[in-house]
DNA sequence: CTACGAGTTCAAGTCGACTTTAAGTCAAAG
DNA sequence: CTTTGACTTAAAGTCGACTTGAACTCGTAG
């Protein structure tokens, strides 16, 4: 594969549509590539950012935070402080993120038992534990 | 704390607004409830059911799929096996996204190193694999 | 030369999940 | 009585993340 790809090979490795791939490059997620005839002619390396923001996506990011979290720094100078500490509040909410749908994974097994109250009893668990959590403002 | 409880009640508990309560309720998430003086009454069960939607949400279910998965089969009869194979794939689809937060964190992590390339090396690995990936769609 | 296929821009449209607004009802307090 | 505050409805608005549509420009194939 060739470097200057047209929009449609990009779109098509990463299974986009080419309108997203503008709508990324006016957002600020990918940088304005080279034309040829007026035609965006993209290199490799823009593959490799777009599967990083689909995964990123997929997290549950924002694309504001991940331009922020991903691109918001510029590559050679080491990570900033303010980055630090932002990447560093993210880690912890995939963490909770993780723990939360392992939860919801034990709710659906509980169901498929025909536990059929589950449901009920479930709700009764998060809702106790929520007023506790609601204290130390979590996540947010 | 009684039953009967005021939609302002329910949303305090929740921490939703009213409108979103009456919201799922036209959407068919909540049942209709008892009302007194048209304004409408609330039982604790609601509690319970909108703790569950919560957390289903924060897993990435849409409302959608929420009142097919946890209110689409009538109580009190086991759940029937359409509901067994959709559940079953929700389950395993919280599997992959729990796996994915995982790589995510790992990520991060590795960007924190100060190892500035890890975004490009991260991107490449990630490109291979979901080329594999596509072959036995996995999701959606 | 013209027709095509792929690209371009800009504005407007869509979808999910709500929120906001406007206008109205009701019971209890002053 | 009138005011207050919490509720009611229906319709319109918002936000993020795109998509769609209309009108246009290219280079190439016939």
């Amino acid at each position: 594969m060739a470097d200057n790809l047209a929009i449609s090979d990009v779109a098509r490795v990463l299974g986009l549509r080419t309108s997203a791939i503008r709508y990324y490059e006016q957002i600020g997620i990918l940088p304005p590539p080279v034309r040829r005839n007026g035609q965006r002619r993209y290199e490799k390396s823009v593959l490799f950012r777009l599967a990083v923001v689909q995964r990123a996506q997929q997290s549950g990011f924002t694309l504001d935070e991940i331009r922020e979290l991903f691109f918001g720094f510029r590559r050679a100078t080491r990570p900033p402080k303010r980055w630090h500490e932002l990447s560093e509040r993210k880690i912890a909410e995939l963490q909770l993120r993780m723990k939360r749908l392992k939860l919801m994974q034990t709710l659906l097994k509980q169901m498929q038992g025909c536990r059929c109250n589950a449901l009920e009893e479930c709700g009764k668990k998060l809702l106790s534990r929520s007023s506790k959590e609601r204290n130390h403002a979590y996540l947010r």
